[in-house]
DNA sequence: TTTGAATTACGAAGGGTTTCGTATAATATT
DNA sequence: AATATTATACGAAACCCTTCGTAATTCAAA
């Protein structure tokens, strides 16, 4: 059901990092990256908050836009999305693919095997 | 570069799978699971051609389409997008995610720990 | 040969996203 | 108080994707 655009996920992702932001809080951040005007972030986030994807205290001038979507279930869902649709659902082979991409620390190493010994110690129960 | 819609990956996909196919092929894998009409195939895949991502062979009545890009180096560039539009770019805290649905099976698990081993390999030397 | 079926070609409509210009309102500055 | 700055609201245009109807063409069958 969560289906959202690239501004949209991008938008999403600084509410997430920065908390509840005004337009031109998440504006400043966007334009880093990406050269747009002002009224295009306003515009994108009012349109998200009448989706109900993003929340907004109107109570001052400078409206407060909040993420109304967990971080955590947004992506997870995005990720079933992208696997079933780019690796046939099998979520093994987009590890592979990813991991063969050979920018992979040691240390992030260590936290996949140490996972995978926990989700093997549940396995075998 | 590689940007594909929802239905071109699709099509892409019955190619790389099937091989070089006619309309009606690919208009019937498609069919399994959606239900739209033939000449909504044809105008999609003629599109991809004319974009190049695919190529056809109109020597014959029945034109013969084939996919342009490599599925490996395609799924590559697909996974490194997603990774930087909703991961950050952290492959493993991709990897993490996805294999922490619980739904691996241990032949899975060996080959992600096969990899990883030969990576520790590769990045010692 | 005439009819019918399958194929391609094409245009147009509908939906969504992105972009921005302009208007209006609220606040700050001088 | 007058002016400038900052904010929201709104509509419209541009773009892309998807969908389909219709026409034109080719081939096969009756």
């Amino acid at each position: 059901m969560t289906k959202l655009s690239e501004n949209e996920l991008k938008i999403m992702q600084i509410l997430w990092d920065q908390g509840p932001s005004s337009v031109r809080d998440v504006h400043e951040k966007i334009s880093e990256d990406k050269d747009s005007g002002y009224t295009t972030t306003l515009k994108l986030m009012q349109i998200m908050a009448s989706k109900g994807i993003a929340v907004r205290d109107t109570s001052s001038r400078t409206h407060i836009y909040s993420a109304a979507l967990s971080e955590q279930k947004t992506k997870k869902d995005l990720l079933s999305r992208f696997i079933s649709s780019t690796f046939k659902g099998s979520s093994s082979s987009l590890v592979l693919q990813a991991l063969g991409n050979g920018n992979t620390t040691q240390k992030e190493l260590d936290e996949i095997k140490a996972l995978i010994s926990t989700i093997e110690k549940t396995n075998k129960k």
